[in-house]
RNA sequence: GGCCUCAUGGCGGAAUUGGUAGACGCAAAGGACUUAAAAUCCUUUGGGAUUUAUUCCCGUCCCGGUUCGAGUCCGGGUGAGGCCA
């Protein structure tokens, strides 16, 4: 036998021993506790890369741990196989987006493998699968028939040189990505999930669920962002005929302001604007200025507030020939409310800005609580009492709001009104690389299913990519068709699916990944879901999340309300990024430096460094895992991936440090060897009563045992890993002078291999059957640190003289105040330090502190 | 701009949730072994003072507060990061 340990062997070894006895394989077991571990399934981009590394770690130390726990546990994978990078990367290779995604998924299920998963391959499945896609389009027609799709107009970022629509991340400061052109907003008829049906489900069920962390349950509750308001409809006045009898219907959150209203603004997208446009044409160039801006609310906070003039008029409902004008703003939207309001500038900072750029009135009606005087350059949102409101005066806030609305109902201009920002979900994109939707538009304008028993609708092979547009739409005889009933001709619907409703089912699909005749299999889904533990990045807190669980809610299966139980947020990995002088990016693998320079390998010019960010392949910051898993083995990658940094928190990657994880992997190796010879003569097991140096050996070794345990309960991975150290170190320190020495270190080595199997799987099965053992070490328990050892039966108390630390005591577990007193008189310095002081109390905190309080 | 999160040695980070701040690792320095190097092992490592000790002072971004006691709780500030279809 090699006195090193030789990873590259080993890991093989063990991964073949894996696959051939099938120990990841899960089926349904009646009785026996179940434990669906899932990572977020990745994008089969070519090749894994530090991102993946962390986060399917982290996922497969609580796979192996729970089984060690005795759980029957489910832990799949599979590919987030469609999307638009396919489509760019076949035409940048001359090859089909089928091709290139199966090639890759082929590639990076090789380095998952290497990297000792404990996962179920016999459950992959990949959302391009045809039998995927086909149960797809069954979930969609049975949306469909729930009324829960529907079609609207609806704006995309259209790019006018190249016939596209183009997705957020492909317009940059407003230019499509590849022309360069000038994106237009255009209005498409496009298809909707009509997840506003569950806005108040999706967010009280968010109140009962412990398992979630608190910031994305609250990133989720500001996303659907309910409040309380009012529609009123205004009276127009204007000379314009059209508006005559036309009312305008604001919705505002604060209608307690309303006396305070000076100016009203609608979204340059709303109806009356078009109206306005008809009537005065010159109109049309300022709105169409408007409508070019980003409309998140980003740039809306951001931007300056623009507005335009209109020649309509509101009337006060409260004042009698108050009228106040109407502009047209870029700071309303109009998919919030009713795409307009009244502003109140002295108590909206946002309106206060637009009405001292335009010299509109601005009138306080709310006296602060604090009776500051307003000053016209900050608004007041804060608490107080309702001033210059007529019959409002003297009401606080949420007073008046009651008693506003209570006579706006009254005298029928409007009602109290529940408001979502939660939009409806867009599923159409106008991609070839997606979910056909089974849908066909017949010659006189009826919209048909695709019949269930037609599915799948398949994606054509024969596409031509290069071409601009829809490439669905532009094949020459995909799209044509005739009604399966009737017989008339029909055109099909050549939008896909939105990968988001994709990934939307898929933790369910795992439960049953071969059923052919529907999407899952309900007794396997009343067995696996929901998923105990949803490991993922913090980067979809919010879309995938939610679809998520709008999906789950809508499909109505049993008692199945929410998908994932607990969820765990890991953080990203971040690297520098480095550009050369004509603006590309550059690997950090072809980046040196030299005297606090940066040059690229492959050319020697020099190149900037920039932003620290999180690993993107577009921005080529990426370091490829396999070469360290080539030159470290697995283990050293999954040891070093998990130490130092707590998994939730963002980590600025660097390799140094993996010596270390090697380091330690060989010495564990090496300790085990060594002490093969104590391990072959112990009794293996027996219950052995310790006492004086091995007792202590053995304490911290069960001492460190239940702290491991408890923080890999708390996805505290780096403390377990510390606590590992801690367990080598004592054991690799500890002299075996007694008989009973050795069965302490038997013991002591049987733990530390068991507990470093979830990080280091291949070298604990190595080290395990190095000790004997003729099976895998998976079907070993984990171990319980033994109570009697984690209670010491003599404590460290610490003395404090006015909360200072002045000295410590060793005493008897429970000791009494009076005991602890006693001991103090040996202190010399507590002695010193209360000499000539009077005692005025004490506080005493058994086995922990004693703080005497004194005065001179 | 709104909402949210975070701030501890040269570095990554611990701290039983209000009770000995700096566990564990990395890096660095010194030493042992070696012809030498690698590997391995041992020692030191928050700052400062001194009488070198069971010593003292300072110290968890800054200012203030609550408390016998604050890295931890509260108020205000500064800085960094995340999200905004």
């Amino acid at each position: 036998m090699s006195d090193k340990y030789n990873s590259k062997v080993i890991e093989k070894k063990w991964q073949s021993y894996w696959d051939s006895n099938k120990l990841f394989e899960s089926k349904v077991v009646e009785g026996k506790k179940k434990y669906y571990i899932l990572e977020m399934f990745p994008y089969p981009s070519g090749k894994i890369h530090m991102g993946h590394v962390r986060n399917y770690t982290l996922g497969d130390v609580i796979a192996r741990y729970k089984r060690a726990q005795g759980y029957n546990v489910m832990h799949p994978m599979g590919w987030d196989a469609f999307g638009l990078p396919a489509e760019n990367a076949a035409i940048e290779n001359q090859t089909s987006p089928k091709t290139w995604t199966y090639e890759n998924i082929e590639t990076m299920k090789n380095q998952l493998k290497q990297m000792g998963l404990s996962i179920d391959w016999s459950r992959e499945i990949a959302t391009c699968d045809t039998l995927y896609y086909q149960n797809q389009q069954k979930l969609f027609l049975k949306f469909f028939r729930k009324n829960l799709i529907y079609k609207k107009e609806s704006l995309v970022n259209w790019d006018p040189v190249e016939n596209t629509v183009l997705a957020n991340e492909q317009v940059i400061d407003g230019k499509g990505w590849r022309s360069g052109a000038e994106v237009e907003q255009k209005k498409l008829s496009q298809w909707f999930f009509k997840i506003t049906d569950y806005a108040d489900k999706l967010l009280t069920a968010l109140d009962e669920m412990p398992g979630w962390p608190e910031k994305v349950k609250t990133m989720q509750k500001n996303w659907i962002g309910k409040s309380y308001g009012c529609e009123i409809d205004f009276e127009i006045s204007s000379k314009l005929e059209k508006f005559n009898d036309k009312k305008l219907r604001i919705f505002t959150t604060r209608p307690d302001t309303i006396f305070g209203a000076t100016f009203c603004a609608l979204s340059p997208f709303h109806p009356y604007v078009d109206l306005l446009i008809k009537e005065n044409e010159t109109l049309d160039n300022q709105v169409k200025h408007l409508r070019s801006q980003k409309i998140n609310e980003e740039s809306i906070a951001k931007n300056e507030k623009i507005g335009i003039q209109t020649e309509l008029f509101i009337k006060h409902p409260f004042i009698n020939n108050k009228l106040l004008p109407v502009y047209i703003a870029n700071f309303i939207l109009m998919d919030y409310g009713s795409g307009a309001i009244y502003g109140c500038p002295a108590h909206d900072q946002r309106d206060l800005d637009f009405a001292n750029k335009y010299k509109l009135d601005v009138i306080p009606v709310i006296n602060p609580s604090d009776n500051s005087k307003f000053d016209h350059k900050i608004a007041y949102t804060g608490n107080g009492k309702l001033i210059n409101s007529e019959f409002l005066d003297n009401l606080s806030i949420e007073d008046a709001k009651r008693e506003i609305i209570k006579k706006i109902e009254n005298l029928k201009l409007g009602k109290k009104t529940t408001n979502f920002r939660l939009r409806d979900w867009g599923i159409s994109r106008q991609r070839y690389w997606g979910c056909p939707i089974p849908i066909m538009y017949r010659e006189d304008g009826k919209v048909i299913e695709v019949p269930e028993d037609q599915l799948p609708l398949e994606l054509p092979i024969d596409i031509d990519l290069s071409t601009p547009g829809n490439p669905l739409d532009n094949h020459p005889t995909w799209k044509f068709t005739n009604c399966p009933e009737t017989g008339m001709k029909a055109i099909r619907e050549t939008d896909t699916l939105d990968t988001f409703v994709d990934s939307a089912w898929y933790f369910l699909r795992f439960c049953s990944p071969l059923e052919t005749n529907e999407p899952f299999n309900i007794g396997e889904i009343d067995y696996w879901m929901p998923v105990d533990q949803y490991v993922g990045g913090v980067e979809h807190a919010i879309l995938h999340l939610l679809y998520s669980r709008f999906f789950t809610k809508a499909l109505d299966i049993n008692s199945l309300d929410e998908p994932f139980d607990s969820l765990f947020t890991q953080g990203m990995v971040c690297h520098n990024t480095f550009q050369n002088d004509s603006k590309e990016w550059v690997f950090p693998s072809d980046v040196e430096k030299k005297d606090s320079k940066y040059f690229q390998v492959s050319t020697g010019k020099e190149v900037t460094m920039g932003e620290i960010e999180s690993m993107s392949k577009s921005k080529r910051n990426v370091i490829d895992p396999e070469s360290i898993i080539s030159t470290y083995g697995a283990d050293s990658a999954r040891w070093f991936m998990l130490s130092d940094s707590p998994p939730e928190k963002d980590i600025n990657w660097t390799d140094s440090g993996i010596n270390g994880a090697w380091k330690i992997c060989q010495k564990i190796w090496t300790l085990v060897k060594n002490n093969k010879m104590n391990l072959e003569q112990t009794t293996n097991g027996h219950a052995v009563t310790y006492s004086g140096k091995t007792l202590n050996f053995i304490k911290i070794i069960h001492q460190n045992l239940h702290t491991i345990t408890q923080s890999i309960e708390k996805f505290q991975m780096n403390v377990s890993i510390a606590k590992v150290f801690e367990i080598v170190n004592a054991i690799s320190k500890f002299d075996v002078e007694e008989e009973k020495g050795k069965e302490a270190i038997n013991e002591a080595i049987h733990i530390l291999v068991r507990v470093i199997e979830p990080m280091v799987p291949h070298l604990a099965e190595e080290c395990w059957s190095l000790i004997g053992k003729e099976s895998s070490i998976m079907s070993e328990p984990w171990p319980t640190a033994n109570i009697n050892y984690l209670e010491d039966t003599e404590v460290t108390v610490v003395i404090q003289i006015n909360g200072k630390r002045r000295g410590e005591v060793v005493v008897p577990k429970d000791a009494s105040e009076s005991e602890i007193e006693k001991e103090i008189q040996n202190l010399k310095n507590v002695k010193d330090a209360l000499l000539g002081k009077n005692i005025l109390k004490s506080i005493y905190v058994p086995n922990k502190i004693l703080n005497i309080v004194v005065k001179t």
